[in-house]
DNA sequence: TGCCGGGTTGACCACGAGTCAACCAGAAGA
DNA sequence: TCTTCTGGTTGACTCGTGGTCAACCCGGCA
């Protein structure tokens, strides 16, 4: 099927380039998990760096999904509550065994371009994350919904450099205080 | 001279390796800039990865320096407003033309595996700032200066990364309200 | 029947990291 | 003064990796 390989190309960079970061990574590793010869990559992907936009593509869709189902499974009803709950996927993202930092992140240091597709499309995932949460902001009666979530934003950024740097468990804890008290400052209080 | 090249090598190839990545910087052009041969560069450092490790040690240095003269110079005599005048300092940085995120953090990524020297380089370095926030945390009488010190290192990480991604001229601001909630919540209130 | 998509092989280029052998000039100690 | 050490030079070399090219193969389909 047309592309059946192209996905499994994916697929397969994906998890390579994020354990090991795209320039330490060789295309012949990932042509040899697909089992296919170099010559037929190129005739699915222009270049290393065109196959590194078409991961990121995939996990930027695989995440909005994810932090959206989420948010509606285990948020509940209230707006307010489901911007608690972004907290929870941050959580499960940092705590998974094989979490090397946000890739977006990664790829946006290891081209540092701003003209680069592959920066552009860790910006491009930035900006949704954002919006995403000014709306939940928005729907929860923030005030200033603007500026919840990019303290929101900031905060998570923040927890995925320090336990990908540091490694340390309490990293969740840590972030969850500084968002309790974004939450207190920009949402109607609660009622008991 | 003995250190002088090594010193040159160090400067040289920190601008580039900081400006484009560690892996898109080709040593020949660092031995340009300082206008040395290959196999001279190799009586200095044993590969590429120990010039990145001495590159890491010399900004470690400065930047300590950097925060502890800034926050004595303009943080006054009080612990207390020190504490906010690092704040100061992450302005300073992040604002700088030619920022591009905490280098730290940038080879981090380029370097994922924790037994890289890199790596390691960058985890001491965050060690060190946040044993320098802590000692300003409880000078400061916070009643649990661990916990400032972390969630202002978290404040701090995450201004790195949300104004080398988004350029937003905003980061500071943003950074500021998160840390002045944690003063709030951490440190004794200030006489009026 | 003929063409096209997706695949194969194998040879090839360019470039960057790192090595090696041989050599040179100046400073420093016996 | 002779020797040795230090820091440098040149030039040729290996090896890995991104990327190209030509030629060929096979199955589906109009």
């Amino acid at each position: 099927m047309a592309t059946d390989t192209r996905q499994r190309l994916i697929e397969a960079a994906k998890s390579r380039f994020y354990r090991d970061g795209f320039r330490n990574v060789g295309i012949d590793a990932i042509l040899d998990d697909v089992g296919i010869s170099k010559t037929a990559f190129y005739k699915h992907f222009a270049s290393k760096d065109d196959l590194m936009v078409g991961v990121l593509d995939d996990v930027n869709g695989f995440l909005q999904q994810r932090f959206q189902r989420m948010v509606k499974d285990r948020g509940g009803p209230s707006a307010s509550s489901q911007l608690r709950a972004v907290l929870e996927v941050v959580k499960e993202i940092i705590e998974d065994q094989s979490f090397h930092g946000c890739i977006f992140v990664n790829v946006a240091m290891e081209f540092p371009s701003p003209h680069d597709p592959a920066h552009q499309a860790a910006v491009r995932h930035k900006k949704a994350i954002e919006e995403f949460v000014y709306e939940l902001a928005e729907r929860a009666g923030s005030t200033r919904p603007a500026d919840l979530a990019r303290e929101l934003c900031m905060i998570m950024e923040g927890a995925y450099v320090t336990r990908a740097v540091t490694r340390d468990a309490a990293t969740i804890e840590i972030a969850r205080r500084l968002a309790e008290s974004a939450f207190e400052r920009h949402l109607p209080a609660r009622r008991p």
